[in-house]
DNA sequence: GCCAACGTTGGC
DNA sequence: GCCAACGTTGGC
């Protein structure tokens, strides 16, 4: 079984663009419970959208979970994880935040519904829709 | 255990 | 730069 998420990161700390040159990457930083959560039940083949906060405000593209949840180095302390991430393709076209907001039937999205929350969990309806909007197959 | 104050995030 | 949402902290 296939889970599917999506993941922030403001492009001046970490952007796709390195996330792509870099390959595999740990997603690492995530500091609230709920979130760390979600990061715990990833697991190895789940795929995410990776998001633009802040600049763009659009989905650019997908990753694929590599590894599981482990204890997040960049912690100093406390019971924080990441997961290692892989990018796997862009979007043929970024999907933006406006063009989410402006469809009803997103109103569910963890996205739109805690505009805070830094990794949620996305339905496969929604991972459909926005893998259409975004040009490229699931 | 409640709640006000404060800090942070993120959209506008 | 402002503000809303939300988490955290600290006084009581």
């Amino acid at each position: 079984m296939v889970n599917y998420w999506l993941v922030k990161s403001e492009p001046d700390a970490f952007s796709w663009d390195e996330q792509v040159k870099n390959g595999v990457e740990p997603w690492t930083g995530v500091r609230n419970h709920l979130a760390k959560k979600h990061l715990a039940a990833m697991r190895p083949g789940d795929r995410a959208f990776f998001y633009h906060s802040n600049i763009g405000k659009e989905i650019v593209g997908i990753v694929e979970v590599v590894r599981e949840a482990y204890p997040d180095p960049s912690a100093e302390s406390g019971p924080w994880v990441c997961v290692d991430m892989k990018a796997v393709k862009p979007l043929k076209k970024p999907v933006t935040l406006a063009a989410i907001k402006a469809d009803p039937r997103f109103a569910e999205l963890a996205l739109l519904k805690y505009s805070r929350l830094s990794v949620g969990p996305v339905s496969a309806e929604h991972w459909k829709m926005l893998c259409e909007m975004g040009g490229v197959d699931g």
